[in-house]
DNA sequence: GCATTATAGTTGTATGTGCAAGCAACATAT
DNA sequence: ATATGTTGCTTGCACATACAACTATAATGC
């Protein structure tokens, strides 16, 4: 609750952080941050074409060399055919390469793909900085982990 | 971390809960919370075709009828288009219906959209009880609270 | 050794969401 | 009173994601 002065009725209490039915329902609140800090994500990763998720598993590939799709769905919390099509637009932007072995896949980084770690590693500092700053730096640590632990609860039972 | 008997190497650490350098991202844990979330409530809501956030919006427009979507928007942290998509598809499927008055166009709920409030209420009950067994009871609240400051943060800010 | 089952990935299709552009109604200024 | 801006909503397009169905390879049972 926040005092606002209005000219013509004097003070009056502005309901800036409404509780609603909504925001005490964890489906809802947890989707409009998602929703909210991936517009910062976005933007920030956007600047070369990448969205978040895009720039998160080049990073796993660049790393790990050779990754499998499967152990790319586990780290990151996505479906298989939601990394067959990441995987596919980076392909298509020459960042990554597929090589197949079996009925396994092998997805590698190409020279253009390593050479783009250093900008996301800035971007990620930089979305990190700024949703630190809006939400406040002690509480970003214990809640990053409370939500962590809440998804993985969830990735279990369900 | 989990002790597991292995039956030819004998007692083995498994790396459960292992912590990635994404654990530690609030705009990956995030999303992953969201859509593990959101599984559980698109099953409970789905059961009579809609999505949760329709369900939500059903909700509103039930609660208030001739609400408006601006104010549709802001109470579910939603883009105006989106809340056009959205009562569009309630619009076919008859539980609510539009009226423009000037500018505005002003949303009421049909008999039918209102017959539907209890059942809605009650899979928002199955939801909940569902996640909030999976995370814990404990933390479900606090959690929540954090949540959902932290996406008022970000949607002021940004 | 063949038949069955399991595993790894991919594709078709659908959905929720947002951005940018557009349009129509209203407000303000000169 | 006309011109300029502002507000409220809708539409075209794009994107991330998932489910269900499918293919191809590997493993297992008899």
């Amino acid at each position: 609750m926040k005092e606002v002065m209005d000219s013509n009725e004097g003070v009056q209490i502005v309901d800036e952080k409404k509780e609603t039915r909504f925001s005490a329902c964890l489906l809802f609140s947890a989707n409009a941050l998602a929703r909210a800090i991936t517009t910062i994500g976005d933007e920030e990763f956007g600047r070369f074409g990448l969205s978040y998720s895009h720039a998160y598993l080049l990073c796993e590939v660049v790393d790990q060399p050779g990754i499998m799709p499967s152990q790319l769905s586990q780290t990151l919390y996505l479906t298989p055919s939601t990394i067959t099509r990441l995987v596919e637009k980076l392909e298509q932007k020459q960042l990554v390469r597929r090589e197949s072995e079996g009925k396994k896949t092998l997805i590698f980084p190409t020279a253009q793909g390593e050479a783009l770690q250093p900008a996301i590693a800035e971007a990620w500092q930089r979305a990190g900085a700024r949703y630190t700053q809006a939400i406040g730096e002690d509480n970003i640590k214990g809640l990053t982990q409370h939500v962590f632990k809440a998804a993985q609860a969830l990735g279990e039972e369900c």
